[in-house]
DNA sequence: TTTAGCACTCTCGCACTGAGAGTGCTAAAT
DNA sequence: ATTTAGCACTCTCAGTGCGAGAGTGCTAAA
């Protein structure tokens, strides 16, 4: 398909990066002149109606100059675009600041979805990192006051998930303790199938207690187990294509609604490995709510150990360049910073 | 200052109400005509005449209908609405959806946001319950591998912190164990100052890990110490004033910014009682972002055991009868399930 | 194959206009 | 002393017409 002569790819690599800076449909008359081209505007209008017909650009109404299609995007990001990188002291400072906060997932989480926003100038998503195979790692049961005792699960990797449970008549601390016992004991390293396995031969607080592990092992394998970051949302509002209220909505609602969010990254992330930058251009005609944005998005983290997803969503005149350059590098930073805290090599 | 005759009164209530349905001015003999006032329009245009001379009611232009001013709005909250209460279906509908998900404050907190946001129709915010005065309940030291140790830190209350905290060189788990026991015993029920106080007769890694129990229950103190829930983003957009975008990005901006939120509560609802719900209209002079969007808050929870925020915030045009009694009775369920999981009758 | 020239099309901003809504005032009615 | 009818007045809003300008597609020459 790519049967565009050089000439054509560079008339469209001007067009889509000069649309995205301007905001305006590009004529040919302008290409020439900013750019420093030498062939004339007729020359370059000849071109740009073959990749008009190709698809590739499309006029707003006969006589505007051209804008990008969807398709024309997607070359570009594909075809043209070339790999960026963030600047050194871009990519010091954020990696500072990172560092500076210490071991701390839920500031590093706000920090990611922070700098994602700022540097993308768009609104941002990241999910906190989590395994896909949840293994228990250790218990802990706490009598508040009366039958109502709070467990605390926390899973190898270091994700923790707590729960109360109620029960039926009081218990003392030190029946809990013993039962935290027996069960780290069991337990250890055990995936929920495992545990649940191991059920039927304890007693009713036991089973009653690991019945909740189990519960939330289970929803902690869910793609969007944990805490949905989110920031920016502000950014995108600026964008001239959200003037209109209701594209607007839609764009929102996206990073919004946890169903709209959890199918999005079902259907696209989790195929991708990580490390990988994929772009989502105009919904790529599955997702009706997307049509007017592109989404740029990673996964990060240790396949087996934990991974999560971030990036960063715009209009799909989005500035892709830099978008896919600082997701590709905070993906890359939380990665180490989550290899780094898991499997230390000490 | 509530000189107001009786007719004006009426007259001033009917043009908020109207407005807030309509969204459009509201002319006099409209008023006559839909809600068959046995008076003439000329009356009620001179009754409108001292209204807005009054400063309650102003005109967009000349010969536009009168539209509440925010002086206008708070009388009529204050003194004209009088309180509305959610019907009982609504309310049964609501207490079985918290009753069905159990314990557990992650869920409660989310189901709140979504049914303030649904049922006020504005964008919501929920801070989850957390004590001013933390005090120390249990820790947990966990080896993960190498020098890195997962703390889990449960305060009184329930609140759940966790941290890594980096060793100089490896430790056992049974040194951590013993560890965390000495200091379960030693610590129970203290605030920050009295663990500081005895941090001096400790070795070098208990003292560590106290140093950063305390500066993990200073940050639970904090208004914002824990995570906020917001829903209904999308609402708010939909509502005619944000069709300019500018006022949308700064009511985003107020919900967003972690700093400006925290201004925001700690100045207003941290003074009210619990149970009050507190209506902010237009910024009430004093925050700028705000001047277009009213804010209606309540804290929840039980005063010396854990407390929390929530409300809703949509265009000043707002339906404050629904905001308000849906914000009070959110309120009061979610204050019940607090105070019923720490102070457990039994 | 590229380029100059040109007619053509469509948008956009501007001014103008008439209809309609709602007012404030005055004078009469209750 | 209020309330009401009548009326002139003001201002918005939607629609229209028009000229300028931008950018095209086509044709014919280079």
């Amino acid at each position: 398909m790519s049967n565009l002569t050089e000439r054509q790819k560079l008339i469209l690599a001007l067009v889509v990066r000069d649309h995205i800076d301007t905001t305006q449909p590009v004529g040919s008359a302008r290409l020439v002149k900013y750019y420093n081209l030498d062939i004339s505007s007729a020359t370059i209008r000849n071109d740009m109606m073959a990749l008009t017909e190709m698809g590739y650009l499309r006029q707003p109404h006969t006589s505007a100059g051209r804008v990008p299609t969807e398709e024309g995007y997607r070359y570009f990001v594909r075809q043209l675009m070339g790999q960026t990188e963030l600047p050194i002291e871009t990519r010091q400072t954020i990696a500072h600041q990172f560092y500076q906060i210490g071991h701390n997932v839920d500031r590093w989480m706000r920090l990611a979805a922070s700098v994602l926003a700022h540097h993308a100038q768009a609104a941002s998503l990241v999910t906190a990192p989590h395994s896909e195979q949840a293994r228990f790692k250790h218990l802990e049961l706490i009598n508040t006051r009366g039958r109502h005792v709070l467990m605390v699960l926390v899973m190898e990797g270091g994700e923790i998930r707590q729960q109360m449970l109620s029960l039926a008549e009081p218990v003392s601390q030190e029946r809990l303790s013993a039962a935290a016992d027996q069960l780290n004991r069991l337990c250890d390293g055990l995936d929920p199938d495992g545990i649940l396995s191991l059920k039927s031969q304890l007693e009713e607080l036991e089973q009653d207690v690991l019945k909740l592990v189990v519960e939330d092992m289970r929803r902690s394998q869910q793609i969007l187990a944990g805490e949905v970051y989110r920031d920016g949302l502000a950014n995108v509002l600026s964008e001239p294509e959200f003037a209109d209220v209701e594209t607007a909505r839609k764009a929102l609602r996206i990073l919004e609604e946890r169903s709209l969010l959890e199918d999005l990254l079902a259907r696209t992330v989790m195929t991708s490995t990580v490390g990988g930058v994929q772009v989502l251009i105009g919904g790529e005609g599955t997702w009706e709510e997307l049509r007017d944005c592109s989404f740029v998005l990673a996964r990060y983290g240790a396949p087996g150990l934990a991974t999560g997803t971030l990036g960063v969503l715009g209009p799909i005149r989005m500035a892709y360049g830099q978008s896919i350059s600082t997701v590709r590098y905070v993906a890359g930073l939380l990665s180490d910073l989550v290899v780094d805290l898991h499997a230390d090599a000490q």
